[in-house]
DNA sequence: CTGAAAGCGCTTACAG
DNA sequence: CTGAAAGCGCTTACAG
């Protein structure tokens, strides 16, 4: 393969030039700067990223971990997300490393090699748990990284926050309206941040509206179709079964949509059904969903951006940038 | 950081030994590699990766792009995919690399940066086209890499070839037994090897079965949800609509669903509607989604497994996997 | 079984 | 504006 060396000999200046030059910086001439980039391209020259790293003690690539329990969960999530992390990451000219852990111990192991062995300058987290260990350990470790979400035992990271309370208001208001009042949630597992943060937003909601909020209709599934089929099977078999079932995502939705269906109920009717995320397929579900819609796409972008300032040692103008979901009201509620 | 001299030091050893102790060698006492295990443990010390990837002239990393065209799309089969690829090269201690380029030149740029730069030893690919420049690089450079399908004039690397003739001639007839013969096909770009195999899979098969081929019923779309929704409403007014749409994925089908809903049409009773791939969420639409099911997670496994026999050099028994999607008929056929 | 030494390919003070 | 040289942290012949 071509080396630095390569094209110094080939051009018949020292390596030094060579890299000062691809780099850009201001003390090369014009002239030569020219020479050494076509070269370099006509050669087929791009610097060893090892030896790079190595020289300069940063990798120029940050991580992220689809978590044990997520696998094959939340799919749409996942692309999203990564869309957009690649997106800021290119453009600053790093690179994203993906792993997905099959158990805690497997993405412990990945912390370890990637963060000890200096693979990656940064990480990414999602689905927060309640006294998350990788919080900890990153934390310990004074290695950057940004989270979608927040744990309440601390706030030392940039992060984003996504505040459903103003949103499900408007969406119980709203089912309320249609004649909607026995409102049950679907949620995940209950040491997800995420899940205890939308049962606080949707009891605050539901009693801010004036109506009986009940414990028992407040279940935990797995953030998938799956899951979401076989929960809200239980919820309509109650003897008083809830005549609206709001779900922790969109695709937990999906599989409640068609349980709702398998039980011959009118949905929009005789039932209301709401996801949340705001995922591309939920306009064309049948009825087509309400949902709370979140920019994931920009979400992953912001932390990619917040994390390489964290990484570059800037000071970050804001390092806690709250997203307010936005009701997208149809037909699944009686929209 | 923790570096090997640390260890060494603290053990009062060679960084010769605490390497070869820690990479596995026999010629190390048994007593002394405990030693340096437990000690690189409690140190925290795992190898810089920068430097045993300069050292090794490899960087036990493989890479994967989603294609420009491919961004936001087909969402569930790009989680399955990651999965599977990581799956198999976590077990083999190696990494992955992903990106997203949204334009061809940026694609070109990271193909420079990974490939010349050493940064992944190997990539895999997938929505092969025409005439793919990708190939033709990565041909020329001798650089590793598998495929998710082939190109017509190459069969020089591994890949896994999908064959749908048999299972689209078991999905027409069962149409046909129903009394839906007039096939329609909502593929995507037409520059896509995948498009034209599934063109040439479903025309045979309708051919086969004694049914008419109308050409005119085969469109292009984008392989997503709205563009499989706006196609199908196309067809859907045709003075001699089809009675039966098949779609080169099940996102498409998923907007197919939605479009004939919104006809009015008793779907798996007044129009057919099949999608590709056997997405998780396929079961979960109204009605059920008949599919052709791919194992795409295991898929993915072998692709990565494949590449890294290539990269190291071991001859493979097989360079060309055939995988035969498997008919899964739901209510959306009638069945 | 263990260690001293070379060298992977860069970047970056430093000198001119 | 350009170049000679050090050194990032490993792995691996090689010697003992």
């Amino acid at each position: 393969m071509t080396t630095i060396k390569d094209v110094a000999k080939t051009l018949n200046i020292s390596i030094t030039t060579v890299s000062r030059a691809l780099d850009g910086y201001s003390d090369v001439s014009a002239e030569t700067r020219q020479r050494v980039i076509d070269a370099a391209r006509i050669m087929g020259y791009s610097p060893n990223r090892a030896a790079r790293q190595l020289r300069k003690q940063k990798s120029e690539t940050i991580g992220f971990i689809l978590p044990a329990s997520a696998l094959r969960f939340d799919e749409p999530f996942f692309t999203e997300f990564v869309s957009g992390l690649g997106d800021s990451l290119s453009r600053n000219n790093y690179d994203l490393l993906v792993a997905n852990a099959t158990s805690d111990e497997q993405e412990c192991y990945f912390y370890n090699r990637w963060i000890n062995g200096h693979k990656v300058d940064g990480m990414v987290l999602n689905r927060l748990q309640v006294n998350d260990w990788r919080i900890k350990i990153l934390t310990d470790a004074r290695f950057p990284f940004t989270t979608l979400g927040k744990t309440p035992d601390s706030k030392e990271y940039p992060h984003v926050l996504v505040d459903g309370s103003q949103a499900y208001l408007e969406l119980i208001q709203h089912l309320q309206a249609h004649g909607f009042t026995r409102i049950a949630f679907i949620g995940g597992p209950p040491r997800l941040i995420n899940h205890q943060n939308q049962v606080q937003w949707i009891k605050t909601a539901i009693q801010n509206c004036g109506l009986p909020f009940d414990p028992e209709l407040i279940l935990s599934a797995e953030l998938n179709s799956s899951s979401g089929y076989s929960t809200a099977s239980q919820l309509l078999e109650l003897s008083k079964p809830p005549d609206a079932i709001l779900c922790i995502n969109d695709e937990t939705a999906f599989g409640t949509l068609s349980a709702a269906h398998a039980h011959g109920l009118n949905i929009g009717k005789e039932i209301a059904i709401a996801g949340f995320d705001g995922v591309h397929e939920s306009r064309f579900t049948e009825p087509p969903l309400t949902t709370l819609d979140i920019p994931l796409f920009d979400i992953a972008q912001l932390l990619a951006d917040m994390l390489l300032e964290k990484i570059n040692g800037n000071p970050l103008e804001v390092d806690e940038v709250t997203i307010h979901p936005n009701l997208l009201v149809r037909a699944s509620t009686g929209g």
